[in-house]
DNA sequence: CCTAGCGACTGCTTTAGATCAGCCCATCCT
DNA sequence: AGGATGGGCTGATCTAAAGCAGTCGCTAGG
């Protein structure tokens, strides 16, 4: 099987072990129940409790959490790859809703299915954990960039962070990356307000770091906006596979 | 065996799950490598590449991460009960480092220690895995807070999860908790000044909400307090059988 | 006993980012 | 064709919180 062909999942999870032929199998079978999503309509609601998790295969969804003051804080973007609500497959209540932004394309991977691979394949376990761990590991990074950071270098390092992730499932690189989100969504994420977004992109933009235009991020002086963002990858772990 | 002598852990757990005899007996196996570490001194460094976890039993520990600019963000604390660097199990290098706040007891866990008792049991392991998911919507709620609340709804919410982490484990009520941390702390913990967090504990000192002085948390307001801060507890998930 | 150091606390000044109030340009709808 | 809608963009004004500079009180150490 080519690079090519291999679902996002096991592209991302082959930069931390190297799946057997049994494990990739095993990574194939989660795949079988697919599903359709349309853009902006919901697909879980805060408060709603959720049977199964989401292996997103295409397309890009946003976790968020509404404020009783009508604000929203969008905690995460998942890319393709990505795992969507696998946290509230433990907890009773889904703690936030998941918005997809374009009509995507999905798994669903109900608890016991996971359960069934996890017993058969502790290797895939491990991966999958893995993955979750590095998945909180960026809302810790993204917590410590909105409490410490300061507009621009919240935006730098958003954006660097979302081109790396989608870099490693291979639609992305370091030249730039096409972004289906609106400046109001990058208000929400980075707890800014869109006017203020406006005026950051203009600034990245004019000191020739980055552009985001039209759907389209293009890095310009990757380095420079790295040293902006004080961007360390390390957090996304993707020193190439531990366990072979 | 009566409530009090559990385990603080093994109290969180049962908010959870009834456990078994089994249950409980891999639980306090888990307990066996009993460490102390002295206030001040950090456990663990970010950076690190750490082998083990922890399983905190007495005292207080708060895990953070360093900017290059020399400002640090406390991404949590851990109190008896929590588990301290069970993500960093799995990736390679510990992305934040952990600073007991007060001498402190805590059980060392190996990761073959904790594979082990996952294999054996795994109703175990689920309730592990809750309190692991339960941590990171605190994260979460946390980062919601930092984004979208002001300085004084931000301590009023946090002091109340606190407030309600620590009722679970039998040391703090609806009338207030015994609590080591200085003004830093809140200031590193929330991403505010230390400066400003003096005006807001102030502030909500004179409003008859909450004192926090001499190493104590007293809630004069409970109610007004969950008000001011919008404090919905359903992501602390305590629903369940409490000890039943 | 004196001093060093930490934590709590305060007033004054500055600034990052919000809020308000708009405009422009597509696309979509009827 | 004529609105409505959504996204991007801008200038002017306002404000929450930072930064600075310093006091006070307690504890620990020489």
């Amino acid at each position: 099987m080519t690079v090519e062909a291999l679902s996002p999942l096991t592209r991302k999870l082959s930069a931390f072990v190297a799946l057997s032929e049994v494990e990739l199998a095993g990574l194939e079978r989660l795949h079988q129940r697919r599903r359709s999503f349309v853009a902006g309509r919901d697909m879980v609601h805060q408060g709603q409790s959720s049977q199964a998790a989401y292996i997103l295969s295409a397309g890009w969804v946003c976790s968020y959490k509404l404020q009783a003051d009508g604000t929203r804080q969008i905690v995460d973007f998942q890319v393709p790859g990505d795992f969507l609500g696998l946290r509230s497959v433990l907890l009773r209540t889904s703690d936030h809703s998941f918005e997809p932004i374009v009509d995507i394309e999905a798994a669903e991977v109900l608890t016991s299915d996971l359960l069934d691979a996890f017993a058969q394949t502790p290797r895939l376990a491990t991966a999958i954990l893995w993955a979750a761990s590095r998945d909180e590991a960026m809302v810790v990074e993204h917590l410590v960039g909105i409490g410490r950071r300061d507009a621009n270098a919240r935006m730098a390092h958003f954006l660097l962070e979302l081109g790396s992730r989608l870099a490693l499932v291979g639609i992305g690189s370091k030249e730039g990356f096409d972004c289906p989100l609106t400046q109001y969504h990058l208000a929400d994420t980075l707890g800014l307000s869109a006017v203020h977004v406006n005026r950051v992109l203009r600034q990245l933009r004019e000191s020739g770091l980055v552009t985001f235009r039209d759907g389209h991020v293009t890095f310009h002086d990757h380095g420079g906006l790295v040293k902006l963002a004080e961007f360390d990858p390390a957090y996304l772990d993707h020193a190439g596979p531990l366990l072979e």
